[in-house]
This record gives structure tokens, C-alpha cells and sequence, in this order.
DNA sequence: ATCTAAGCGAGACGGTACGTCACGTCTTGGG
DNA sequence: CCCAAGACGTGACGTACCGTCTCGCTTAGAT
């Protein structure tokens, strides 16, 4: 499994493996069906056997590459989202860090939004795709929000002093509070008083402890 | 399903049904061994079939008062965590709340967190002990909190202006978060960075906006 | 399976087991279904998978009867041949013999013939199930031929001071030889023969050794 | 399937065909490989992936060679027998079939006469192959039989007016059976006997008839 | 000395059947 | 009428081989 995520994202990997190469159309025609799945009956619907039949392949090419359904799911998902929109757009990060907070609020609030929650909530093994998947959903938006808070430091809007760990988990962990828990939506009004709250905080500062 | 709830918890129900009562017995052994199946296996490792021969018990049993694996679990789990704890204590509504975080960190990091987080990702059904699952587990720390906060505010200590919903979320939705994501540890100091970077926020105050 | 052939065969077996009794017509169903199978295709028809479609039964009902294929079929064909003719008949044994050796012929010439030879060749195990196919289709007939030569014996049909071993593989060897390797068809002309060249030997009497 | 055996045996065929000859090293490998895992697993344990494997030759190779496993068993189990020994030995025609009836029962007694039986058993179609494995270990020895009773009569130590057919199934038959059904040992003392039987007769010649 | 057709190893491909597990339902006899 | 036991039909699991199909690489006769 491993080799094929490198060979899909980063490694050059000059020689090539012998014997007959992996059927990109069985990988397409594999990942499509899963999403296929994955919309219509969500993550309990997807079974190896129900895949295979619907991308008109075999059983052991999905094991071949995925070792299980759950992660052929991660696998899938992430294909639905691979391409990362752009962070960077105003001149405020904090700005720039609403509206990242809105898309993420977004995807989190859309079909596939449950799923990924499952996924992660179910991923307690140490898999490779794990990782990355974790990573994918969930980590990357949070690195990409540690460079927007450093930068509204360098700005001057936020404090030099916070501890980042903290603050990032207090930005997106109530998205993921909301979206599994489910007692209140993901708006776009929720993500931003979220944001204004974290920064303002819930201090009473005439009466200063 | 809610009957059994009911059995158990409030409603006496004069009429006894015909026929021989269902024995408490067997009741105490299902969970018992549901729970200690989870301890050991967690939360895939609950199968209805095991249960049911380590409990000594029929299969039919298991159905008549859990629907499926999914429900069983839930019981146990909320079974293992039966006493709530007092939540007043001290004289500040603050250290109150500060001290029931460090009690739900402590909780979702030990071993029936993880399950508690799969089983409330897992739990898209609307049945009622769905919703019993996430009271127990979630929404009742969070009605705790809400409390606190409101007396945070009549001592003072709070802003009286704060969207109580934001608040809460942004002080329980990062446990939740950690709970899941596992990128960093759900410890006591968390938890207390978490509530002072919550109170005090993010901004910078000698460059106000 | 041990047990079902006992129960279908000999021991009373007072104590009935617990839970529910196997189902007789799933039993049916499944045996039917194979003779079927059998007829149509040959041996290496037989699925458990094609076997449980036919029979409208679920897989675990086969394998909880028969641990394979291979003891299915057995079982399938011991069944087809439930009925033993009656051995008796003339006043002779020899009459009886030949009488009897001309029925196996048509049984081994029959459909059936070849799958028979099939199992016992490749029945190498020393399964219960495999000790009873071998005794109800070849060993069974040879202890007939037992009876009816001891009878020819006194008679003073047949020598007394013959080997019975050899005599007997001397007389049903040579069916199993033909069903076998087929070079030759097995016909009551055969049997005929055989019985008498087995009974007058080869040798030239006029130049005694 | 057939131009390999005529190629290893027989025919010069002028015209050698185009391209890379086919390499007898990998033939070497792939037979002796079949012969190892025969011995240790028998007829069931081969298959053309452990074949391929085991020789450390591509599956392609193997299946342009022989069309499957039945196939490529057989021409191994004929490869082991290829030193067909001489029959006439002394001057009685019946001591030699006496000798010769030793060695097949050795053969058959051995580890491969198992793996022969079943071969013959499952060998139901009519493939070239199929009739020369047949020959080959089962006819050819008829035949052999054949000249040596011709022989035995012209030494006056058989009836001219026997039926050669059934006389030779008589004495290769039972080796046949006890191979296959095993109910007694094949010993040079039975088939000594088994000839002796078949030469005497059973009948009680005090009693004629 | 090159060209080129075929064999070579490796291994992925679409399949089929395997034997197992758990599901949720049912059917027993016994309490 | 509940209980344990356990068989039932169902369906997915993950594996083993099947026989076929690419791959890139020899190999050796024909050019």
C-alpha cells in the first residue's frame, strides 16, 4: 500500500518494479465506484465485495493496493479532495483565516463530511494511509492555519505570547465538535463568531480577574 | 428499546407484564462482558455472538433489549460511567469549570475514550439511545459548563455579551478534537492552557484591532 | 458429520442435543441439489458455493454437515444407492455371484460410475465419512462375494483351500480395473466371463504344471 | 500439448521454428520441481502457481507447455518411470509374469502409486496426454502381460482357448484394486498368489461341476 | 553485425470458490 | 412466556489459484 502512495505523490523511484505494472483504469475504475458507495450509502456501504462488483473488477485487486474497506474509504475520500484550494488571498491573515475556516466548515457540513468523520474516528491504527489521511483532512488545515496565526503575529493582531497548539485546537476543534456531535450546524455565521470569540476571548477586562 | 431505559431508570410500571420477568441476571452478565470485551478488544471486537456465549446468555437475550452491536455498546459504555460527578465546588465558577475539564480529559484519555469517540461518530441514527449516548457522554459536560459559565458571569468574570453556544464549543470542542485527531495529548495542562487562552484571548490588546 | 452419519444409521443416541435440531429438509434440499450437480456436470461440479445456491442454503448449513466438497459428494452419492439388493436368490451361489457381479457392473457403468471411482481415488484420508463410502460402494459387495463363496465352498462348488482374499480381488479387481482405465466396456458378458475364467483358471489341464 | 512430447521424444522435425528455442532448463526445473512437491503433498498439493514458484519460472511458461495441472502431473509422474524395465528374463513365460507383476505392485505399493491412481481416476478426458499417461503406466504393462501369456500358452503352460482380455484383467486388475481401495497390502506374496489363484482356478475339480 | 521473433522472469488482471465469521431470526426443550 | 442453546439463510470477509495479459529482458536464427 505504502509504495503506492509514494509512487502517487512524491518518490521518483527510478527503478521500475518488474512484471506487469498496476492498471491505472482498474485504480480509476476502483475509486470511483467507492465514492459512488460512499454518496449514496455512506461509510457502512462500502464493502470490498460491492466495490469490486461495481468497477467491474476483481476481488484481489482491491487487496492488492488497499488491505481492507477502510481504508480503500480513506483512499477514496482523499481523492475527492485533492486539489487544496489557496490560503492566501487578503492582505489580513485573520482574514485569510475566516474564510480557510468557512471552506473547511463547508466541506465538513457536505456529504463527505460525515464520512471523514467516521474514517478518523475509526482510524486508531498506526496504518501508513492513516496518517496520511488524518494528515490530509485534518492536519493540513491546521498547519495552514499555524502560518496564517504566525503571520497575524508578525502583523501585530494577535499576541506574540499564545501558546499555538492551543490556539489552533481552539479554532478547529469546534468544527469537529459540531460536525460529530451534531447539536448545532457548520455555518459560516458559527465559524465566524468562533473566530471573533478566540481572538476577543470571554474576559470581562474592566472587571481584569 | 426505550422501555428497557425506562425499566431501568425511572418509570415503575405497576402492571407486571405475563409470563416469566425478564432476569437481571442476565442483564448485569451482558454488560459485564460487553464491557470487558471492549477493554480488551474495543469497540470492532464487540460482537453480539461473543457476547452472548461469554455472558452465558442466548443470542434472542441480546436482541430483546439491544438492537445491535452499536446499541449494546453504547449501554455499557454508559453503564461504566454511571456517578456523575459534583460540579460545584469552590467558591469560583472558573476553577469549577477548570476542574471539570481536567476531569473529561481524564476521561476521554483513558482506555473507554476512544470507544466513546467511535461509537458518537458511528451514531447517525436518530434512535433514542443515540441521543441518550451523546447526553450522557457530551451534552450533559457541556450543560455543566454552561452553568458555570453563566455563574462566570455573575461573579464577573465573564463577559455578559458572549454567544454562550461559541463558547461552549471552543471550550469543549478541542477535547473532542485531541480525543480524535490524537496529535497531541489530552492532559491536565491542556486542558487549564485551553480555558486561559479561551478567557483571555488571542489579541493583541496594546495594538487593539 | 460423524454424528449425522450415526444418527442417520445406527446409534439411538437417547440424550437429544440442545437448541435447534437441524433442519431434515434443508438436508434434503442439499443432497438433492448435489446428486443433481453430479448428474449434470461430474465430480469437480460440485461446489459448495453452486451447491448451496441450488439448494437455497446458506453456506454454513453445508459445512456444518460436511467439512468439504469432497465429503459432500460422498455423502450424495451413499444416498443414491440407499437401497442394497437383496443377495440371495437362486439355489446356487455361484448363480448368486454372477447374479451380483452383473448388477455392480451396471451400477459401475452407470452415470454415477465414474464419480465413484473418482471419490475413492482420491478418498486417500481417513475420514469416518470416507471409511463408510468405501465400505457401503466396494467393500460391502466384496463381503457379499465373501458369503456367496463360502457358500459355493460347501457346495463343493469351489476348493476349499483358496485364499479368500485373493479370490475376491481376483473377481471384483477386474471391475474397478475397467471402470477405471475404460480400455474395455464393463458388461454382463464380462462379469460372465470373468466369473467363469476366475473359476476354471488358466491353466492347461492335460499338461498339469 | 503434443508437439512437446513428440519434440522430447521422437520426431527431428526439419524446420526448427523462429525465434528463442524453448529452454530445457526451465522444463528440467518445472518437472523435477512438480515431482518434489508430489512427494510431499501429492496430487492434490500441486498447482501451477507452486510449480512456477518452487522452479523459479514465469506461470506462462508452464501453461505453454501443459494446459493445467492435471496435465503437467502427469507428464512429471511419467518422467520419474521413463526406464521401462526389460520383461523377458528366464525361460518360463509365467515366472517372468511373476517377476513383472512384483514390480508393478512395488510401483503401485510406493509413493507415487497413489498419485498414479488418482491421476487415472480424474483423468476422464481425452486428451493426448491423458491416453499416454494411461499407456504408459497401466497399458503398456497389459500389454506386456499379453506377450508373456501368448508366450505361457505356446510354452503349454496356459489354455489356448482362454479369453485374453479377461484373463489379463483378472491379474492386473486386483493389483488395480488394492491400490485404490487399500483394504489389504500389495505384496509380492499377493500377487504371487493372485496368479497362482488365477492360473489353478477356484473350482473344486474332485467335484467337477 | 544487426534485426527480429519468440521465449524468459515477474507479476497484475478478472474470476471463481474457498472456508469463516457475524448477522438477526427461528425453533427446540426446559423452568 | 422467558431462557440457553444452537441451527437457519444471508452476505461479506480475506485467501488461494485459475488461466490470461502485459512488461522489459534475453537469446539465437535469419538477414
Amino acid at each position: 500500500m505504502s509504495e503506492t502512495v509514494k509512487n502517487n505523490s512524491t518518490a521518483p523511484l527510478k527503478r521500475r518494479p518488474r512484471g506487469r505494472p498496476r492498471s491505472t483504469a482498474a485504480r480509476v475504475a476502483i475509486l470511483r465506484a467507492t465514492a459512488e458507495i460512499l454518496e449514496e450509502g455512506g461509510v457502512t456501504a462500502v464493502t470490498m465485495e460491492g466495490v469490486a462488483q461495481r468497477a467491474g473488477v476483481g476481488k484481489p485487486t482491491l487487496y492488492r493496493s488497499w488491505r481492507n474497506a477502510h481504508e480503500l474509504t480513506m483512499a477514496a475520500l482523499i481523492e475527492t479532495q485533492k486539489a487544496p484550494p489557496a490560503v492566501r488571498a487578503t492582505a489580513s491573515a485573520l482574514d485569510d483565516l475566516r474564510q480557510q475556516l468557512r471552506k473547511v466548515a463547508a466541506v465538513f457540513a457536505s456529504r463527505i463530511g460525515r464520512s471523514v468523520a467516521m474514517m478518523v474516528a475509526a482510524a486508531d491504527d498506526g496504518t501508513e494511509l492513516s496518517k496520511v489521511f488524518r494528515t490530509h483532512f485534518i492536519l493540513a488545515r491546521r498547519e495552514e492555519g499555524r502560518v496564517l496565526l504566525a503571520e497575524a503575529v508578525s502583523q501585530h493582531a494577535i499576541r506574540r505570547d499564545i501558546d499555538f497548539e492551543i490556539a489552533l485546537d481552539m479554532i478547529y476543534g469546534p468544527l469537529f465538535y459540531r460536525l460529530l456531535v451534531g447539536h448545532k450546524p457548520l455555518t459560516a455565521e458559527f465559524t465566524d463568531g468562533l473566530l471573533a470569540h478566540a481572538i476577543a476571548g470571554l474576559t470581562n477586562r474592566k472587571a481584569r480577574r
